[in-house]
DNA sequence: GGATGTGTGGTTTTT
DNA sequence: CCACACATCC
């Protein structure tokens, strides 16, 4: 990124960026191809408008895609200016969206000290409204259930709404759930991620003076990413700009790459309609990468159809060409990259940050570990499993979770349970129902003894003593700090003997890891938005449950960095490793009856890509190791639609003599046309078509569901997935896969 | 009634 | 390969 020059911010930037930089009032649309500077225009129209315009800062709303990205907006700014701009808000939309609630909490039916639910509490309440519902959980996934209540949430669809479209089984059930839901959550004072999008919507659809004081108060409001918006976002958007018209939106149709989280790419190709008199500005230089690398990204977005378009232009000299190498399985793939960044360390002078190795899913980070570990390079691992997700972390959270909101009973139950104490299903499923019974909390009923009559002896005491630990912890969090807090409870629970005996191999890391979470709460600096009156914990909480996996990235580590094409995002480096560019993985074999989820790979490829500054590398192999079994693949169909000479084809030793197919032949060619591709085609699906092959029509047994007949079947290999007309009306039309559902003939 | 071991079912991406 | 549900043992 250019450095900014504190003292003539206008100096150096393109006509565009000017343009964009310098448009005071009215809408604007700035379409930002990547490396274009966009994030520079961002501060710098933010800082002109402060300096120039006068404008108060806390008149500003400026909405990121992550956490570090408004943190590191901030800090640019600041330095533009000379000083923090103090009261603009900025942060991410569900931290925004927090921020809101906590103020507004009673009007939603919250308190302000409400918990946010991730994905997996929200799944774990699911499945508790399901069994109360009756809905088995065997029968439906609770994970569908959740996504279609998620797709609904981010659609703005209400519960009754739901009710009404609901027409087949599943959304019928789900519809179920949705409204039951509602009260559980409302119940445990808690929201989901969707929620923090949704209530404020809500709120301020409902509240008209509320709606126009906060839209008096943000006369400018700036969103990034914002092809990246969903329905919800859209709204809140509209509801406070919709009258000023202040708004600035930048983004990039091409790396939408959010749509099966609810965003809309509409929301960016139709923004001009929704704000008429839009002014559109494009920023089409690119300060990032070199001309090879950029011609590889036009290159591969050109077979999308649904674009705005856009051609990116190089401004750096043209560098090294792209390379495409050909592996013989995931470890070879994984060898040959730590090699080949070893290599260009000693003899290119580049130190290990420069490097950054790409996967479309986390499970592929594995292999790659064990080669970095091997080699002794070190790196840093993105998002995969999140610090927060682990589980000694995860069970220490629930208790400061149930601390700060005792009505959290997602949080009772997994404290309760850890370290074990003596109280098992058995008695947490009967205080459940004593508290539900009563209308209190498992917390305030396991506190009752009155009401726990049903209960034997043994079990009675440990809640008793359970809840008056709990008690205790509620009183020292109104004053003390999160890390003595951590620290006193880490006492309290024995968690090192409890660690240690659990698991001796696993015990010195997750000692590490509950050492690096006081840690974290110590170093916690309490930011704006304390107005609320929350306690210390309550923020530190929030803080916690909306991190992205990169907002713990540290730039400066000395390390290869990991991640998903998803997390890589915003990010940029010196060397870029794309692995796993095979058919069914990268795309992924769910885009191959779809066209626009298979736009959407090829905008994360683009995405990809465009990361890479100076050299780009693409990998891929013959076979890969996939979900404990080994699968043979082709090299993706992406790599087909870069014109032939664009790229560098190599591979490793192991792939040139595996005699499989010959190297060179497993790399795509555009000019001539497939006879590889199909055969290695007839490979693939040979390998896995071990399982019976079914017909439509045939009557069949599915071992849940019961009888049925085949409507429709379809897909390749592994993917083969049947459509089936149950017997039982309950069950309806269903789909199954069949590599994981085994059929019986009737 | 609780703790612990074994089978089974399911696998993309994340705030 | 992993998480969860169920069965078995204490």
């Amino acid at each position: 990124m250019n450095r900014q020059v504190d003292t003539e911010p206008l100096a150096g930037l393109n006509t565009a960026q000017r343009e964009a930089v310098l448009h005071f009032e009215g809408p604007m649309l700035v379409l930002a191809g990547a490396g274009s500077g966009k994030t520079r225009v961002l501060t710098t129209r933010i800082a002109r408008l402060v300096e120039h315009h006068g404008v108060d800062p806390s008149r500003i709303l400026a909405v990121t895609f992550t956490n570090k990205a408004a943190g590191e907006m901030r800090d640019r700014i600041a330095r533009l200016l000379g000083y923090e701009p103090k009261g603009m808000w900025c942060g991410t939309f569900h931290a925004i969206g927090a921020r809101l609630l906590r103020s507004h909490a009673a009007a939603v039916g919250r308190a302000p000290n409400f918990t946010i639910y991730d994905e997996d509490d929200n799944i774990a309440v699911i499945k508790r409204v399901m069994e109360g519902a009756g809905i088995s959980t065997k029968a439906w996934s609770a994970k569908v259930i959740a996504s279609l209540i998620s797709d609904a949430k981010n659609a703005l669809v209400t519960p009754e709404e739901y009710a009404s479209l609901a027409l087949d089984p599943v959304s019928r059930n789900a519809s179920v759930v949705y409204r039951n839901l509602e009260t559980a959550l409302r119940n445990a004072n808690a929201v989901t991620f969707d929620d923090l999008l949704t209530l404020p919507v809500e709120l301020l659809s409902r509240d008209e003076s509320l709606r126009s004081r906060l839209s008096e108060r943000f006369q400018f409001i700036l969103v990034d990413e914002y092809q990246d918006t969903n329905r919800a976002q859209y709204r809140f958007i509209k509801l406070l700009g919709g009258e000023h018209s202040n708004v600035v939106v930048v983004g990039d149709d091409d790396q939408s790459i959010y749509g099966w989280r609810g965003a809309d790419i509409r929301n960016i190709l139709d923004f001009e309609r929704e704000f008429p008199q839009a002014r559109v500005v494009r920023l089409e230089e690119n300060y990032r990468s070199t001309p090879n690398i950029l011609e590889v990204a036009n290159a591969a977005i050109s077979a999308n159809v649904g674009r705005k378009g856009k051609t990116l232009r190089a401004t750096r000299p043209a560098g090294e060409r792209a390379t495409v190498t050909a592996t013989l399985d995931d470890r070879d793939e994984a060898d040959w990259v730590v090699e080949e960044i070893m290599s260009r360390m000693s003899s290119e002078n580049r130190t290990a940050r420069d490097f950054a190795i790409l996967y479309r899913t986390n499970a592929q980070s594995r292999t790659l570990e064990d080669a970095l570990r091997n080699h002794a390079l070190p790196y840093r691992l993105v998002g995969a499993v999140r610090f927060y997700d682990r589980r000694e972390i995860r069970d220490l959270m629930a208790y400061l979770k149930l601390i700060a909101n005792p009505s959290d009973n997602e949080a009772f139950r997994r404290a309760v349970a850890v370290p074990k104490r003596g109280l098992g299903d058995t008695t947490v499923e009967t205080l459940a129902g004593i508290a539900q019974g009563a209308g209190v909390s498992m917390l305030q009923a396991a506190s009752a003894p009155d009401l726990l009559t049903a209960l034997r002896p043994g079990a009675r005491s440990g809640l008793a003593g359970f809840a008056e630990l709990i008690g205790r912890f509620r009183d020292m969090a109104r004053e003390a700090s999160v890390d003595e807090l951590l620290r006193d409870l880490v006492e309290a629970l024995r968690f090192g003997d409890y660690l240690r005996a659990d698991s001796p191999e696993q015990a010195r890391d997750r000692i590490e890891n509950v050492t690096a979470l006081i840690d974290g709460a110590a170093e916690t600096v309490i930011d704006e938005g304390g107005e609320v009156g929350l306690t210390p914990l309550d923020h530190f909480l929030q803080r916690a449950m909306l991190v992205a996996g990169t907002d713990q990235l540290d730039p400066s580590a000395e390390a290869v960095t990991l991640m998903t094409m998803h997390n890589a995002k915003g990010l940029e480096y010196p060397v870029v490793f794309i692995t796993g560019m095979e058919d069914g993985l990268f795309p992924t074999s769910q885009a191959f009856d779809d066209p626009a989820k298979m736009e959407e790979e090829r905008r994360l490829f683009y995405v990809g890509i465009t990361r890479a500054e100076e050299k780009l590398y693409l990998t891929h192999s013959e076979s890969r190791r996939r979900n404990g079994e080994i699968v043979g693949a082709i090299p993706s169909r992406f790599l087909r639609d870069i014109p032939n000479g664009m790229l560098e084809e190599r591979g490793t030793i192991r792939a040139k003599t595996s005699g499989r197919h010959s190297w060179a032949d497993s790399v795509r060619r555009k000019t001539h046309e497939v006879p590889q591709w199909r055969q290695a085609k007839r490979d693939w699906e040979a390998e896995s078509q071990d399982e019976p092959a079914y017909m439509r029509g045939e009557r069949v047994r599915h071992a849940i569901f019961g009888t049925g007949t085949i409507a429709e079947i379809g897909g390749n290999g592994r993917d083969v997935k049947a459509t089936i007309t149950f017997d039982d009306e309950g069950v309806g039309l269903k789909t199954i896969k069949l590599a994981y559902t085994k059929l019986e003939r009737e």
